[in-house]
DNA sequence: TTAGATTAGTTAGCATCGCTAACAATATAC
DNA sequence: GTATATTGTTAGCGATGCTAACTAATCTAA
């Protein structure tokens, strides 16, 4: 077999696994129940999550955390603040806003990990360590090359 | 070592790579330019999918493949027929409504498969055969889990 | 020091997508 | 032929995404 044959199977089977992979994640993702039950939107949540394991951020830096246009996130943090999980003191330079996640936006963080975590356990709690060590395999691998990639 | 506590090791492992999953999962899916560039909204273009895939189905069948409420489904559908990538002819039961994709429906579908497997397969080019291998067999086994729970 | 450029967010307005509650239309069963 | 069950639709709310246009604050430089 010739290299270029070999490129080209190698990318086949590149297509067929991000095929495959991004129809996973879709389904995986399809647990919609898990903020519904907080009265948080999941952009929401997953903006509090980004603040609460990374520090106050600027709307600037959650917008790049978030891969987002910056009057999307305007309104994600304003309705954070609403709601009382994150607020915004007075700031040294006027334009920047700095956001700071509240005791009880780490209480609504962690209660919508705990669903998230469970439901996906419960399925995953039939798996054998072989299996389970695959799927964490897999993980590191994926982020590793997102990381590389973006 | 107890029984009972290799079974909390095994649900500590169980829940670390379920919520490391769903956070890939997110991040694997912020590739929001996919469907920006159609015109078609993620959950139109999802629908799509099943029907392309699915043959034609009823609005109900379509609700239930997609987990989402009839009204919801209603709306999808109805933005589908108005730029003409479903079609839905007469009925015999007046009360099912059935969807088929058009030509160009598939078209679009295609398009849309090509642009989100071009980017994740562009990240994908350097893995090696075996961390390929074991990104699929990782798939496989989260799409067996899944099946076996839902 | 003040005029202009740069930076950081906001406002306005649109479309999609999720939900619930309430309603209509059709088919079936008695 | 009326009662019931099945299947979708309408109405209306809130969250999330976008672009275009704007304001406010800071910095730069003549």
């Amino acid at each position: 077999m010739t290299k270029s044959k070999q490129k080209d199977q190698h990318r086949d089977r590149v297509e067929r696994v991000a095929d495959r992979l991004h129809s996973t994640a879709i389904h995986l993702l399809r647990v919609r129940r898990t903020h519904t039950a907080s009265r948080a939107g999941p952009a929401q949540l997953s903006a509090l999550s980004v603040l609460v394991f990374g520090g106050p951020l600027t709307l600037g830096q959650l917008t790049a955390a978030e891969q987002v246009n910056a009057p999307t996130m305007t309104r994600i943090v304003a309705g954070l603040r609403r709601s009382a999980w994150v607020l915004i003191p007075d700031p040294e330079d006027a334009r920047r806003v700095r956001v700071f996640p509240t005791a009880s936006g780490v209480d609504l963080l962690e209660q919508a990990q705990r669903r998230r975590i469970d439901y996906l356990a419960k399925g995953f709690a039939r798996l054998t360590p072989s299996e389970l060590a695959v799927v964490d395999k897999a993980v590191e691998i994926v982020t590793a090359a997102r990381m590389s990639w973006e």
